[in-house]
DNA sequence: GAGAATTTCGAAAAAATGTTCTGGCGTGCG
DNA sequence: CGCACGCCAGAACATTTTTTCGAAATTCTC
């Protein structure tokens, strides 16, 4: 990635504004309409600047070309991951701005890689891992899994249920997470998947 | 969204050559760039085609403007949502891909809005309800809230800490959810923002 | 077949746009 | 201080680009 550090605030300015310009009709501005909006009435002063931009790799241009500017670290080929800053510890007496956020909470590794799905959670039977009725759990796609997972698996009426799983002598027990549940047994069970999430939506 | 079907043959590839351009280099292309595509030697043949596509109701155009064309239907402006397929129920003896999967689990509302930031969980203080050691809850900044919300407050030490929050004559109670600890009560609180999700990753 | 819509050509006018040159102002640096 | 550099004004020029006017071939419809 280019670095931004190395443009003059004016640059990036101007940087940004373009950017904006073709993300948000589709076409970018002239070189007077730079001008026009940042009030340089002479069209050389918009020239300087975007020559600085191409020559930091930032922009690259069509000569004789009229709107021809593309942006080469185009976040529109790589689009932005879905995520979100992760704070873990608030210094006092900061901005929550200023902190340094180098982690993110992302949820691209549940939706990009495909194989998985999500299930509304329908009563209180996990209810001691903390799942909740009402909750969303993202379940990964696979028949097998490894004794005590926990995994949905289709039940006799067709529904999905969340169990955790035990090979038990040759029988398969599913154990809700409730003491007031009892575990049931099955000579066979068709796993839809592990779960490998928890979604809580206020 | 436009039909498409209304479109002559000649319309649609001129239009699809528009948007490979808009979408390929980052800027569209001009009267005269089509024409030469098409091998219209006529600017005026492409004027035409344009304008059926404008009347049309596909494309916008600036007059008097290089390249000024816009996508109405653009789906670049509509990115792709990250969501989960949503499966509330499993029939019986069908694969999952079957299923009709009219919801989607989405985290772009808490993405795309900004306003918003994630903390992972230290601790059991919020355990009765459900918020567990490791977990991540997701914040929407406000400095204000509501009496009996869950909210991320700045503590003492600079730490956040989640609580939920009560006016009590004058006074702010800090209430966790947890028998084993006992409300704080502070004069003042510094808000981070109230919760609105939990994600919890295995 | 008449008429409308689609498609194209050719030429020319008008406007928009990119480019270059000259000059000026301020700031930081050796 | 001289000098490089960021920043901009003003004017002039070359090109590109849009737009219009007039005309025609083709296809489709009523």
């Amino acid at each position: 990635m280019a670095d931004l550090d190395a443009l003059t605030s004016r640059q990036r300015e101007i940087y940004s504004f373009i950017r904006s310009k073709i993300q948000g009709r589709g076409y970018g501005p002239t070189v007077r309409e730079i001008g026009q909006h940042f009030e340089i009435k002479s069209p050389n002063g918009v020239m300087c600047h975007l020559k600085a931009l191409q020559k930091k790799g930032l922009i690259h241009r069509e000569p004789n070309m009229s709107r021809a500017i593309q942006l080469l670290d185009d976040p529109a080929v790589a689009p932005p991951l879905a995520g979100l800053k992760l704070v873990g510890r608030i210094a006092a007496g900061q901005p929550i701005e200023a902190i340094e956020q180098d982690e993110e909470l992302t949820f691209s590794d549940w939706v990009e890689d495909g194989g998985k799905f999500a299930l509304r959670v329908i009563g209180e039977s996990m209810i001691e891992e903390h799942i909740a009725d009402g909750d969303y759990v993202v379940i990964k796609q696979q028949d097998q899994a490894r004794d005590g997972q926990i995994v949905a698996v289709r039940d006799d009426d067709g529904e999905a249920t969340l169990k955790r799983i035990f090979r038990d002598r040759g029988r398969v027990r599913l154990e809700p997470a409730n003491k007031a549940m009892k575990p049931i047994f099955r000579d066979k069970v068709d796993i839809l998947g592990i779960l490998v999430g928890v979604v809580r939506k206020y």
